[in-house]
DNA sequence: GTCAGTTTTAAACGTTTGTATTAAACGGAG
DNA sequence: CTCCGTTTAATACAAACGTTTAAAACTGAC
């Protein structure tokens, strides 16, 4: 198969770089089409169409669809969990030297700071964060698989740090807790300046700021969240499932 | 592959019975498929294998493959969301008859809990919060349409009864806020007692109670959240986008 | 210019999709 | 029994899917 050397040799095209141009224009329009359509509906038709290359280059340049996904999120995915991981860790050392425990709010932070401010990033990286956010609760096998297994030493790091900051919380609450992060900031990426939220029966929230107050929104909601004492509001009276009628 | 009809049936019970089995026979296929492959994934030849009936069996009885997924959030989402409206004016009322504000914990609680006590309605319902969390986030339009056209009556009472339970709070605040309860919900109802999830890189939650505690963390977790006071977190130091090596 | 290797092209592959068609089987009413 | 509207059944259809193939068009080195 035609595995070749790295483009290191090839610079000396007349401006070219043509080889290596195919490969990105497929992975952009790959990345558009599939924060878009999402990763099922967007065809290899489509997506070759769009990059204005021949309908086998998929094939020919990463084997088959499943892998064009995962180098797309890779691209992405690799130096964002790569600085996810870095602060984290910065945060720990740091913690400890001290003699002190985690704090929770910079982890937050670290978590979902570097994912949305690709948002702001003006490339065509900015709209990966939507399609992170997608991929979150895709319901296609093949879309879980690649994003778990780019997401599992970030998900171990988190659940451990979030576990150091809420001593006294078991390992049970903290998962949940976890979760509801995820959740809120999935759906952020997915709402934020996507107009299909807009007309769709939800109010206009406005100008919505930048990314930045989206971040502090999602990390000031989070935190509170996260402190929260566990459910002492079992107090209210009994819900019933609703009654078919 | 056989005849697979359900049992004791046809000719048993009095007439008209059978005429609406095939219904519900597809209904219940379908839910359970559109739950655990996703609306695009699930064939109309797996659904009526599923259910027992012929394979123009969904384009007799509803039309298309789109009627059909209508007609199955509509017999959950229904009862639900009337439930849910239900139990907000009960809680507007009873607020306005005090001359109090309303409290957002009962808000709250209105709108997740009867979701979630679905998922232990031991019925064939009780999927369905599973279906609703994927739906929420689904790249399909056809499926974004069908649901934003039945919570926009929810949505909607939601964002006027939290604006009144958070005075002070703009209207912009509200509505990510919001956002932010629905995605920890949508995400709580994805991951629980989904098997997938356990072994696929997220340590394992334990035993995780039922569904009463779930929801107690939800709404503790939110509510905490939603009363947080807004983004006093901007000290931290600037987290800069992960720079692409 | 020749040649090996890489990239691009057009066409076809075999499935699978949702839907349409047409005829057969059914069940009460006359 | 016949008749008629409803339901089931088998099959056909056109379109779209991801992938493969084989030949053409390039590329830079000799």
């Amino acid at each position: 198969m035609g595995r070749q050397t790295a483009p290191a040799e090839s610079r000396q095209l007349s401006a070219g770089e043509t080889a290596e141009d195919a490969r990105t224009h497929i992975l952009d329009a790959a990345e558009a089409l599939f924060e878009n359509e999402g990763y099922r509906a967007a065809s290899v038709r489509a997506i070759t169409a769009k990059a204005g290359v021949n309908l086998a280059a998929i094939n020919y340049y990463f084997g088959n669809k499943e892998a064009l996904l995962e180098a797309v999120c890779h691209r992405r995915l690799g130096p964002l969990n790569e600085a996810r991981l870095r602060k984290l860790k910065e945060i720990r050392a740091e913690a400890r030297r001290r003699g002190r425990k985690v704090e929770l709010q910079p982890v937050l932070r670290a978590f979902m700071a570097p994912a949305l401010m690709l948002k702001e990033s003006g490339g065509s990286a900015a709209g990966f964060p939507a399609l992170f956010g997608r991929a979150l609760a895709d319901p296609d096998d093949t879309v879980q698989r690649v994003i778990f297994k780019m997401m599992k030493p970030v998900h171990q790091l988190m659940l451990e740090m979030m576990g150091d900051a809420l001593p006294g919380v078991s390992r049970e609450e903290v998962f949940w807790r976890y979760q509801f992060v995820i959740g809120a900031m999935a759906r952020a990426t997915r709402v934020y300046k996507n107009p299909g939220f807009k007309g769709a029966g939800l109010e206009d929230p406005g100008p919505e700021g930048g990314v930045n107050t989206l971040i502090d929104r999602l990390v000031s909601f989070t935190l509170a969240g996260a402190q929260a004492a566990p459910g002492m509001n079992i107090k209210c009276k009994k819900n019933s499932a609703p009654e078919s009628k």
